[in-house]
DNA sequence: CCGCTTTATGCCATTCATTGCATATGCAGC
DNA sequence: GCTGCATATGCAATGAATGGCATAAAGCGG
């Protein structure tokens, strides 16, 4: 259970077309909770079958028709328990990590170049996000509670992409100096199975 | 194709089992990408249908026997073109930022002991790191390319963890701030549908 | 000696997610 | 006039992930 509820979230606004939801995911809970049409669409399906919403169609001339949907009262029941209910991490699956994890055996310029682009991509959201940030929210302090909740997660996407990008100089440094001088020697770090974590 | 690739990665420290494999995800690669046991044996099975890798039973008395794998030539081969492979971002999927997205419907109260929680959590997480990184990793410039790989994921991890951390904090005094003075009037913010990114 | 954890592998069912394809039309630009 | 894009919804197949359950024995603590 996890899109359906981020769909919930959504409709609390207003009610939305499947089409309507699926744009909005793109801009506003997208940066943290992807979704394509084709998964809303079925969501949707199922969530109206266990009346969670409610559709409504909208029939339009010269355009296919409109599905309207809207939160019921048992739709908005789930939501507040859904919200009540302790959170778990999310786990993300950093595949750059694990390409780095071949290291030894990989050619370092393959592994420098996507570091790079990986770079260049923070560098641009960073540049969006702070932009959004001003624009929208100059005063936080001064916000109605759905703002705050919008302009946190604004907020938690620019302190993770500054510290990506800090990542990424380190990782550069670390990587591109393997590339000219011979390495060799290894004066620190146990040997056998230096865990990472837990 | 993913999780595939991050046992082929595992196998090139030395053949293990699946078992092997599994706690090894806990401890290594663990932190970001997830899978549970069922999940790897059915992968190895997958893979060495595909000739990817090798597995050797291995008797045991008195014990299950073991299915021991390693890496095939192919499975390097493999493992290589997937390394130089462009590399898409993460798609985080945190469920936190979807519920203060309910916030103006939902009781604060119940998301302050979340937040609360998670940062709990990210405090034990840095700790952890951070002790690692100075018994293991004392002296970054010094080490031997596979090294290299892991401490810069410990490294990500301590970075993102401090984010996080910071991100907790901020949340908690704007969420809490709604708690008890009449939160009205919001001066600042466009209506209609600040959007958050792209 | 009872129950719990560790080692070691596996099946099965269900849901979740991804990819490709299909349909239907209006509008803007070349 | 053709191409491509935006609107608007959907099916089908595959693949990834989750959760529940099963087997089987050794060792440890109370």
């Amino acid at each position: 259970m996890a899109l359906s509820h981020a769909i919930l979230v959504s409709l609390l606004d207003r009610p939305q077309t499947g089409y309507e939801l699926a744009k909005r995911f793109e801009r506003t809970v997208g940066f943290f909770w992807k979704a394509s049409h084709q998964q809303i669409y079925q969501q949707l399906h199922k969530m109206a079958a266990q009346g969670l919403i409610d559709g409504e169609t909208v029939a339009q001339a010269e355009r296919p028709n409109r599905i309207v949907y809207a939160l019921t009262a048992d739709g908005q029941q789930a939501l507040q328990e859904w919200v009540a209910t302790p959170t778990a991490p999310p786990s993300v699956k950093e595949e750059l990590l694990v390409k780095l994890f071949a290291l030894g055996e990989a050619a370092p310029e393959t592994l420098l170049r996507q570091i790079a682009a990986r770079q260049g991509l923070h560098r641009e959201r960073l540049a969006e996000y702070e932009a959004l940030r001003e624009q929208h929210y100059p005063q936080p302090s001064g916000l109605k509670p759905r703002q705050r909740g919008r302009y946190l997660g604004l907020r938690l996407g620019i302190l993770l992409e500054q510290a990506s990008l800090a990542w990424c100089a380190e990782a550069l440094e670390l990587v591109g100096a393997l590339d000219e001088p011979a390495p060799r020697a290894s004066e620190n770090a146990s040997d056998g199975d230096p865990p990472l974590a837990r």
